[in-house]
RNA sequence: GGUCCUGUGGCCGAGUGGCUAGGCAAAGCUCUGCAAAAGCUUCUACACCAGUUCGAAUCUGGUCGGGACCUCCA
């Protein structure tokens, strides 16, 4: 079994053969932590931890470097060379690595409620500052950099003419150069489309550090390429991000680092899509975003109810990751029954046991379940197809709610199947998907209490006694327990 | 304006030219003290118009609609 990706930059899903074999470097875009994170912000992180998570169940060891944007750069290039992070601390009277941190803190936070694997390294700009300055001079160095009143900008046009700058986006150079953008500063660049490795600080700027060219900050692309190469080398397997970030900050990402390398840096580039909000992208320019904290607490108006970073998590793996999903409140209350349903079923097939060495007596279902199972393999091989996994485990669920119920003969299915199809759960749904049960971890005592309240509603239904029977069952009920008589007289509870 | 992506049933969403995606919702049945859950069954599709083909949701062209990027952006 051979992995497949689509790589952005070949536009080509291609075969995935590691450089160094049996291992695998992967860079991914990280937050900026100026603000806190929103449900769009989700989408690449839960998708490149399950990249993660298979690249590792594929056998590989995975070095996962995932930065963390906290030296801000300029919102408008030019405009007013504002530092983004700067601005927002001046507005909120705080201390900017005060800022930082509180963001940073959240976004982890965040992070461990989608139940994602730490990132081997989590560098952060602010810490790189030298390795930064030290590229950029190597840019000059090159010939492909040069100096404006203390900034320092990256010569597309002359890059272009030996490279293939836009590529990656599909972004025609010639009309990268033409576009005319009326902006202060711009009369520094020498092209339009040259962008900033390093602006010098103006004199309100908070955030500024010593460089060759006067004090200043870096620009937004080059701390990807300086923290990649440190960590993963010039040349590494994976890159990935966001669609949103294939022009500008990959494209010129690439040619830094092909300057500077004399390489390009990523075998493969893996861009997610976006999540929108009645079609529209989430982003700050559009005022739409719903932060985390009112996902899981349900406190924005286009929510019904909270959602558990669980169900948040279904629901991206429940669509292929570059495919675009549509956020609504009634589309994450499906994913959340869904998942819901699921999981029964697989704590259900947990329980199931059949005597060793059990000869199949249906061997068409047999086949059938053990052809369901291997897909899933067949299936995340081929681009990371999380959704037709998820769908072949919903035409699971069924067969094993029937062995249960005991619609299915106890003989019809052999042991190694059962075991084949207990394993593959508990590798895809835990450990390649990440999910989790939604009900929260077993407590030994609520299970005691709760096998006691069994009891005794057992013996009450035994006399008949329906009003003690139903008490139980609807007081339970009220405070968020299910009851549920099996069919064979056990009876199940559910933390709802 | 330029580049690119996209249009699937009540809703969300997979889809390799021919073979059931799946989930949620809805309806019926079975089971059940009642319920819930579960199981079985059923229903509503491929924006539009041409073309290629024995055959197209899937390929090509056009029309219309939606979106992304071109500026910070996951």
């Amino acid at each position: 079994m051979s992995l497949k990706v689509y790589n952005s930059y070949t536009r080509e899903k291609e075969q995935f053969s590691s450089i160094t074999p049996g291992h695998v470097g992967m860079y991914v875009c990280g937050p900026t932590v100026s603000g806190e994170s929103h449900l769009g912000h989700a989408r690449p992180y839960i998708t490149f931890d399950f990249v993660y998570r298979f690249l590792t169940h594929k056998g590989y060891k995975v070095r996962y470097v995932r930065n963390i944007t906290d030296a801000g750069h300029f919102e408008e290039e030019g405009r007013e060379a504002e530092d983004k992070v700067s601005k927002k601390a001046l507005l909120e009277k705080l201390e900017p690595m005060e800022l930082v941190q509180k963001y940073t803190n959240l976004f982890h936070w965040a992070m461990l409620q989608f139940n994602c694997v730490e990132p081997s390294i989590e560098p952060t700009a602010t810490g790189h500052i030298v390795e930064q300055i030290s590229m950029i001079q190597q840019i000059i160095a090159e010939g492909y950099g040069y100096e404006v009143n203390g900034s320092v900008y990256f010569d597309v046009k002359k890059y272009a003419a030996t490279h293939d700058y836009g590529k990656l986006s599909g972004r025609i150079i010639d009309d990268l150069l033409e576009t005319t953008r009326e902006l202060d500063g711009q009369e520094e660049k020498r092209d339009k489309a040259d962008f900033a490795l390093w602006k010098s600080a103006a004199p309100e700027h908070i955030m500024r550090w010593k460089s060759p060219w006067g004090e200043g900050y870096p620009g937004w692309h080059i701390e990807c390429s300086a923290m990649a190469t440190k960590y993963l080398g010039a040349e590494f397997d994976i890159h990935g991000g966001g669609m949103d970030l294939q022009f500008p900050h990959h494209e010129s990402e690439i040619a830094q680092s092909t300057i500077c390398n004399h390489h390009t840096p990523a075998k493969y580039w893996i861009h997610n899509n976006m999540i929108t909000v009645n079609g529209r992208k989430m982003g700050k320019s559009y005022n739409n975003q719903i932060k985390l904290t009112e996902m899981f607490t349900g406190t924005h108006p286009l929510l019904t109810q909270p959602f558990h970073p669980m169900t948040i998590r279904f629901f991206i793996l429940q669509s292929h990751y570059r495919s675009p999903i549509d956020f609504s409140s009634e589309a994450l209350q499906a994913s959340e029954k869904a998942l819901k349903r699921l999981w029964e079923a697989y704590d259900v097939l947990q329980k199931l046991e059949l005597p060793e060495g059990q000869q199949a007596a249906d061997t068409e279902l047999d086949a059938k379940i053990i052809e369901l199972v291997q897909q899933f393999e067949e299936f995340m091989d081929d681009d990371f197809s999380t959704a037709k996994v998820l769908a072949n485990m919903f035409e699971l669920a069924p067969i094993i709610n029937s062995m249960r119920d005991k619609h299915v003969g106890p003989d019809a299915i052999s042991s190694t199947t059962l075991n084949l199809l207990k394993n593959a759960f508990k590798t895809y749904l835990e450990d390649v998907f990440g999910l989790q049960s939604l009900s929260g971890a077993h407590d030994d005592k609520l299970d005691g209490v709760m096998q006691l309240l069994i009891e005794i509603r057992k013996g009450a239904k035994t006399k008949k006694d329906y009003a003690t029977s139903d008490k139980i069952r609807n007081e339970l009920a009220s405070i968020g327990i299910a009851i549920k008589d099996e069919k064979d007289g056990n009876v199940s509870w559910s933390n709802l």
